[in-house]
DNA sequence: ATAAACCCTGGAGTCAACTCCAGAGTCAAG
DNA sequence: CTTGACTCTGGAGTTGACTCCAGGGTTTAT
């Protein structure tokens, strides 16, 4: 076979599974989207990798727990040729970031806060035998702070 | 939007759509999901609703703001029926969704936290009119926390 | 030289929670 | 009676990020 062992380093796409965490199937699946380069192929058309191509799944893997989306991160290695404005243009997309994970922050808050609240009372009535009041709550709201009309207006949309 | 009032009571599926905000396509998949009961009909078919349907569909909304799947939420509805052990049925649930929330909660503020880091990052290049510190340091994270090590061990193995 | 293990392609399936569609029937107003 | 708005069914499409498959070809170890 023609590929030099020498080489030190090139890597079936099973190595670079084994070695990233990230799936055979996924591995090609990024390369369709365009997150991974096309690679350089065997003789018999197997795909061989370059090392590097971990540190970019590396990447990949990062900004995906941000919560940024396959489209989102495609659009960053895009503009990895360092140009002036790049910083700027990541910054933004930070900072829109920034502010989706600030009002999932909230919102969770929020429920949780809400959530615990039904959890005290449900446990009193189990401890006192009664019906379960969070259904009976939920089906029946007398209004239990202003949510009510918050949920009202919400409603208006779409 | 001109209501019926003459029929003080059955609502047609337009009706229950304009006035719990859940559309006319929602509500036939509900009913088909087990979530609404099958309703009543008219001569020639029409669905016909009695209006607690409207607090049926609130206590969706609401259970569903809660992050509950429409499979829980199914199960709740089913526990509707105040068995003595309906109280705990919904405590295991609500106890579980809790977790949930408590642990993204903890996630949000980390990944937060090390993306506004990353956002400071970023404007002082900008500032001084260097290269994007974040694709660099995300393509070749010099150990920012134990995470490479962990990454090293998985290259290692295999 | 053969078997095991790997890899290829293109396309389909998965999940949740909808959303949209065609083609047909029903209902209320004028 | 005729519009036009509403509703019906069954099924397909959407989104995002995979995951699986059949039916092949390639590499490598014995």
């Amino acid at each position: 076979m023609a590929l030099r062992k020498t080489s030190p380093s090139r890597l079936k796409i099973g190595q670079v599974a084994a070695q990233s965490g990230v799936s055979v199937d996924t591995l090609r699946y990024y390369e369709r989207l365009g997150l991974l380069p096309v690679s350089a192929r065997t003789d018999g058309g197997y795909r061989l990798y370059e090392p590097r191509v971990l540190d970019r799944l590396a990447f990949i893997k990062r900004a995906q727990s941000f919560g940024f989306t396959l489209d989102e991160i495609k659009q960053m290695l895009h503009l990895e040729t360092a140009e002036p404005e790049t910083c700027s243009r990541v910054l933004e997309m930070i900072e829109r970031k920034l502010e989706d994970l600030d009002r999932q922050y909230e919102e969770i808050k929020r429920l949780r806060r809400e959530l615990a609240a039904y959890k005290v009372e449900c446990e009193r009535a189990l401890a006192s035998h009664q019906c379960c009041p969070v259904i009976e709550d939920f089906l029946h709201p007398r209004s239990r702070r202003e949510e009510r009309d918050v949920r009202k207006q919400r409603r208006g949309r779409k």
